[in-house]
DNA sequence: ATGAAAGCGCTAACAG
DNA sequence: CTGTTAGCGCTTTCAT
């Protein structure tokens, strides 16, 4: 294992001392502001100096310090994205959303995943604020706590006061005096549609599955549901409604134990398509036959509801398009002058049914 | 839109000036040390003045700038993390091991998809090295292309000059002369043992589909799919190999096609879960029954394979696991000492067969 | 077209 | 226990 530090550059494993803009400055034989500015192509440099100084560069495989650049003044280029869960599918195609737009902006993203955690939230919050984060658009669902929005609220202020963006993606507003930006889609409209949607084929028992209590995007889709039941004159029953977690476990789970010794109902309502895949496992393995017994809707439209067999009903949510939308709204609006960027818009995008084959009209009842 | 710097902080919109050091120190009547010292915890401070620091700072709603503080020396705690496409569950998986690991050692991730262009990889790994992360994560197979190769082992270098790691996760060595380190698990093993699986089940006319030519993931698998034949002394029949992109897409049409017009076979091997999932649902729309007329096999373990009906015969990878290696054998060895952490150490993972139900006995020869 | 020098905000010696 | 001070690497006026 002998290294012998052939190579410009050291012999690796430490941390040697880096070349700086002074060391090309010096083999270039100009000054540090020269090279700065063939770096930056902000400003006329003559070609032959351009030629040495980028030489030198790459002799002493010169790479700028960001850090040193961001405390110089320039904006670090970076947004920060916080999700409760990378591996899903909902967050995850918003996160890509963002990234493709921060991308094409020159923007590298920061992210993080806070696993349903409120606290590690805010705190992964305040991490992006020290790197000084153009935006940071934290995604989904936002739990329903006094203290939690107030401290949210805190946050978005220092943020904004130094320049940055608060983004909320799916998320309500925290109230026009806290300066966020916001990005919204449908819920209590998707879920009244869909459950208009049942309700049309005849299905007047319908459970609804998932969807953690306190959770916006949770409490939005049940009022969603609730109201499409009202407006058809239909009784809502407690016993139908199961709140719980987004997951395709507790999805799984309790549509066992109702299967066993629940309610009868004709419709299953998931909260989310994940739920519903874990409903769908749940209702194979106990012989009954979708959609001919039961129908079953779920929400989002994630691949999964594509994969399913029959594949699932369920609202199409323009995910991507809500990540893009999330940076271009903070960072649109924030560079360009003081162009009167509306500091508390909210941007509302739109959501639609997808019927494919999970629904049918309900049986005859008994 | 009158202003009127009421608020500590001011009242939203632009850039005003952040609180610093200086502002909190004066105000809490210490000097920067102090204040610096209140922060960091690393150093001994009267109860009273500590008390005066963290008010002071409260009421500036000071936030420390990560990068002054990096470029004051401290480490910035960051690593970055480039994969192909954020929404593929491979990706995701990986990726998630690496932000939780990092997470755990206080770091935040920089992430990056680079949609399959290694141009834009190196690109990327450029970004984070100006970013100075402490470490780059690389996931996935590379292209075997000189140049390519050439420039990151360049990359690897410098960063490894600097005191970083580049991280190969999944894919093959750049040499020992070449200082990376990398976690790697089995593809010509896990494709072997699954051909071999297949063979034993009696089917010897195997059709192999995707894996992108020149990826060195999809290479790997190949070579063992061919190994598992040759030992067995069964032919190797170049009509039943179909690289192509490890896509769902692919997967889907070339399987029509093939079902149109290909060459016998009673066997499908995918070269990953996505692929094998398109193939699956061609069959399905042919009414070809998997695994009574075709048996089908994949590669990852995705959720997808437990999703497809049958669930999918597949290799399984330990994918978090291999992330948050990822991290540690780049972090762990780095800051303890200079203890002799290998340069170019490679990790290498298990993986083992998963056996579901996509898989039956040949059926007669006809 | 290029150079000199003053910071950006923080940490880390080194003194008290 | 606390203050002073010298950078960290870069950008950016202001000169030349």
């Amino acid at each position: 294992m002998s290294r012998q530090g052939t190579t410009a550059g050291g012999a690796g494993g430490g941390a040697q001392r880096r070349a700086t803009v002074v060391d090309v400055a010096r083999l270039a034989g100009v000054s540090t502001a020269t090279v700065s500015r063939v770096m930056n192509r902000n400003y006329p440099v003559a070609a032959a100096t351009r030629e040495r100084v980028e030489s030198a560069m790459r002799e002493l495989g010169y790479v700028v310090n960001a850090h040193a650049r961001a405390l110089a003044g320039a904006s670090n280029r970076t947004v920060g994205i916080i999700v409760s869960e990378l591996v899903d599918p909902f967050y995850a195609y918003i996160a890509r959303g963002v990234e493709r737009e921060a991308s094409e902006g020159g923007r590298l993203c920061l992210i993080c995943c806070h696993q349903g955690d409120p606290q590690r939230e805010l705190a992964f919050i305040e991490l992006m604020h020290e790197r000084r984060a153009d935006a940071v658009v934290l995604v989904g669902g936002s739990v329903d706590d006094r203290a939690y929005k107030a401290e949210l609220a805190r946050r978005a202020r220092e943020l904004d006061a130094g320049g940055s963006k608060l983004v909320l993606c799916g998320r309500p507003s925290l109230g026009d005096d806290v300066p966020t930006v916001g990005v919204e889609y449908d819920n209590e409209g998707g879920a009244f549609a869909l459950t208009d949607h049942l309700i049309t084929q005849g299905h007047e028992r319908i459970l609804y599955l998932g969807g953690p209590p306190g959770l916006s995007t949770a409490h939005d889709r049940l009022v969603g549901h609730r109201r499409a039941l009202e407006l058809r004159g239909l009784p809502r029953d407690p016993q139908l409604e199961h709140p719980g977690p987004f997951s395709r476990t507790f999805g799984y789970r309790r549509m066992v134990e109702l299967l066993r010794d629940g309610p009868a109902f004709t419709a299953v309502f998931g909260a989310n398509d994940n739920v519903a895949a874990g409903a769908a496992q749940a209702l194979e393995e106990a012989g009954v036959r979708v959609p001919q017994d039961i129908s079953l809707v779920g929400y989002d439209d994630v691949p999964v509801a594509q994969e399913l067999r029959p594949r699932l009903t369920t609202v199409r949510i323009p995910l991507e398009e809500m990540g893009r939308q999330a940076v271009r709204v903070a960072i649109g609006g924030d560079d360009e002058d003081d162009w009167r960027a509306p500091t508390t818009g909210t941007l509302r995008l739109g959501t639609h049914i997808v019927v494919r084959d999970s629904v049918a009209r309900a049986p005859r009842r008994g």
